[in-house]
DNA sequence: TTGAAAGCGCTAACAG
DNA sequence: CTGTTAGCGCTTTCAA
């Protein structure tokens, strides 16, 4: 508040001065580690007031560089453009908190250089975990961590070199695509054949999805179509242009879809919208991973919603009692039912 | 990579051990300022090698604690629900780091208390600029900011104590109303008066868009009808909940609509939808700010894009140059072709 | 009850 | 060309 000088931050010394005694009395007081250090409470009131009067905020650089832990946790994140990994994002800053971490976050926009540079700085700042969100390489940040003696976690794409807390893919995928099975034969009076677009092939989550797709259809004895397995990429207009191109190939468009991801989901939308192919009839979808107001899009479209919460609980289950094998935690998803979707978005 | 013992990290006296050195030599070479010290090449590959195979990772918190300037740069956002803050934090990462800057940023969903909190924490961490993202009291954070003698800065919501760099809200609101309006003549025959919903009536941005909002209906001497300016907060509750009442209240259901923010847009979008009301005729709406899946709602719906770009140029333009007025930047927002609306996002 | 002092890992004079 | 040294602000014995 009153500083004169702003240039010259206060410190404990500066305190220690102005309540007449010394910088580790000042230093136990602000750290309430002054019950065992009898320390009159007058002195203590007199340097809390102090501190407060000069504005004091400690040096956690200086404080750090003293202290054995850091109690900072880092995350990277692809990127801050879905509330899947909005909610993650915020979720883990808050359960952060709550355990007096301090988190610290970065957006690698799914470049794998940028992935390992932000591991590097982390551990630069003496972060004590690392959660990978949606890495390129996990388990190339994992070698880096583990060099530095520093645990790391995997989340949504799971790797081998640390624990991984991801959805349980194939389960929510053969449940969602039965969801669509069901509204197709609803709709168009008999089930038929969906088709699968979005994601990487390569990627574990995506091959999962597959795996389930491939089950449901298996389950109620339909074939599924190997052409209509478009694993794409997950840009919008990947899968917009896959669609185009399958439309100009086949001479019927497809009736019913499961999409692999929201941004996905946005090429679909695109695409169904300018094709002008389902001016009449909608194709029936299905969506794994939620937004709302893709959940007002069209008559109806199921979405499942990854459970950001249960996936966080397991992160942080891990690092409170530390356990550092390579185990897989699958968290099974949610099905949302879209009336209520908006209702029960834990972000609003 | 080879790390035996990997309780303990590497120093740059382990180094210089390893490298029959001194600290000062390992510290030159590692930070590039060998020139200077004249080091052998021999030397300072030798270093940089060992350094390599040891996994080294520099100590920040004794590095900055040393230097005099920390290059860590903090930001406050409210939440990362919307395209919009995930955004601007995205293109603040990118834009900080460009510049050799470490951002930390803090998501304190619109909790005040929790703003001051994160302020000071920050301030503890030694940042040398803090930007306050749509923040309820900036005033307040830059007291607390300038105490310490930190820079600080308000995105999106302005202050008066501190450069403000906001959207150009009036214009904007004007532009956008004046859009819906002749979309209404084109759709209904005649521009009739628009209703207007969503934010706090106290807050700036809003107070601004309602000035736009009625400025518009000026310019073609149409009449707003004040029970028809609904600020009624941002939760898409609020929005769907006020809507109802104003049904109920009267026999006719409004026109057209200008939507505050797709926060708000998710809530009448449920109300449309739910009510039945508009089975037959949607509503001609505009929404200040923009989504790629509400782009796809309905007929057409206008749509402001805050230039999220042109903002953070401003603030890092304030940073770079060190201006510490109270001055209020406006930036133009930017009225997007829903048909190109998908292609054009920076973020896909 | 309290203060003095060492030292966390690093940087930047300064002295060779 | 290179090493020695003095701190940065804080925590934590240890001694008084």
């Amino acid at each position: 508040m009153n500083q004169d000088r702003p240039t010259k931050k206060t410190t404990i010394y500066d305190l220690a001065e102005l309540a007449g005694t010394s910088a580790s009395a000042v230093s136990a007081v602000l750290n309430g580690n002054w019950k065992k250090r009898r320390i009159s409470s007058q002195l203590a009131e007199k340097i809390t007031r102090l501190a407060e009067e000069q504005g004091y905020a400690i040096n956690m650089q200086a404080s750090l560089l003293r202290r054995e832990k850091s109690k900072i946790i880092g995350m990277i994140v692809p990127k801050y453009d879905n509330r899947y990994f909005g909610s993650i994002v915020e979720t883990f800053e808050t359960m952060a908190r709550e355990r007096g971490l301090f988190p610290i976050i970065t957006c690698t926009r799914r470049d794998p250089e940028l992935e390992v540079e932000a591991a590097r700085t982390m551990l630069s700042y003496q972060v004590e975990w690392l959660v990978s969100t949606g890495a390129t390489d996990p388990d190339r940040i994992s070698d880096i961590c583990g060099a530095a003696g520093v645990g790391s976690l995997n989340l949504d794409l799971p790797g081998t070199k640390a624990p991984s807390v991801i959805s349980d893919n194939f389960t929510g995928a053969r449940e969602l695509t039965r969801r669509i099975l069901v509204n197709s034969e609803r709709k168009l009076g008999a089930a038929r054949p969906l088709l699968f677009i979005g994601g990487r092939g390569s990627d574990h989550n995506t091959a999962e999805r597959v795996r389930g797709f491939r089950a449901a259809h298996a389950d109620i004895g339909i074939p599924v179509d190997e052409r209509h397995i478009l694993t794409c990429g997950y840009a919008p207009e990947k899968a917009e242009m896959s669609l185009q191109a399958l439309a100009m190939a086949e001479r019927e468009v497809p009736s019913g879809m499961f999409v692999n991801s929201t941004i996905s989901l946005e090429g679909v939308m695109r695409w169904i919208k300018r094709s002008g192919h389902y001016v009449d009839h909608s194709p029936v979808m299905g969506c794994f991973d939620w937004d709302p107001f893709a959940a007002l899009l069209g008559d109806e479209i199921e979405m499942v919603r990854q459970d950001v919460q249960g996936m966080l609980n397991a992160v942080f289950e891990v690092i409170d009692h530390g356990a550092r094998g390579a185990s897989l935690i699958e968290i099974p998803p949610v099905f949302v039912d879209s009336n209520y979707a908006l209702i029960n978005d834990p972000m609003v």
